[in-house]
DNA sequence: GTTGAGCGTT
């Protein structure tokens, strides 16, 4: 009795779904099953795991049956101290296919979009423009990252900052060459060299060491 | 073996 999400979505269309945040890496569907299932009718509890390391992301995904029973799973559960770790239940937002969900119920039904509400009706990119969620495994890094990029403004570098004034083009580079993506005034990318300076790859600052022996 | 804001699969 635990064979949930090990087949793809049954029938997400009448159904609500929870999500459960803050849960151990260690929990599982089987956990999650008796304390949901108490509560109202769990549908389904699917658990998003790594596919090469098996393990939980740390939260899961319960649908119930009826509204009312959602409620009182969040209003119940929302708080509760599982294995040792107090878990979050809170209602879905989006979907497996990123469709819009409104107090776990999903919503793929747009409410107006060619009818009488743009003449033009090409709106539909609004409600799928939330689909930028990239997460990091780790966000420590992102600190890390941005500690770093802050010492090399005082450390005193012997090329010029402007990320606005290219190295030198000079003649050596072929204009040919040039890719037909730098239509853009803002080069973002910057040259080799200088991608390794910022980066905090190790090799940057042996390089850095080899150019000045 | 570690971690910790978030939104999902046959």
């Amino acid at each position: 009795m635990s064979h949930f999400g090990r087949t793809g979505p049954p029938d997400i269309t009448d159904t609500y779904s929870l999500l459960i945040l803050n849960i151990t890496f260690r929990t599982t569907a089987d956990d999650l099953f008796p304390l949901f299932d108490k509560y109202g009718k769990v549908v389904d509890i699917f658990i998003p795991r790594d596919k090469k390391t098996g393990d939980s992301r740390g939260f899961a995904f319960v649908r119930y049956k009826y509204a009312d029973e959602v409620q009182k799973a969040v209003d119940r559960l929302d708080g509760r101290v599982v294995d040792g770790r107090e878990i979050a239940v809170q209602f879905a937002k989006y979907g497996p296919n990123a469709e819009r969900i409104h107090k776990g119920r999903i919503i793929e039904k747009f409410p107006d979009t060619t009818s009488s509400r743009s003449p033009r009706g090409r709106y539909h990119d609004d409600y799928y423009r939330e689909r930028d969620y990239r997460r990091s495994r780790s966000r420590s890094w992102d600190r890390y990252e941005r500690g770093r990029s802050r010492s090399y403004e005082s450390f005193s570098p012997r090329r010029s900052l402007s990320p606005y004034e290219p190295p030198s083009p000079s003649k050596g580079e072929s204009p040919g060459r040039r890719s037909p993506d730098e239509r853009s005034p803002t080069p973002r990318s910057l040259s080799p060299r200088e991608r390794a300076y910022y980066s905090r790859s190790p090799s940057a600052t042996q390089y850095s060491d080899e150019v000045s022996s």
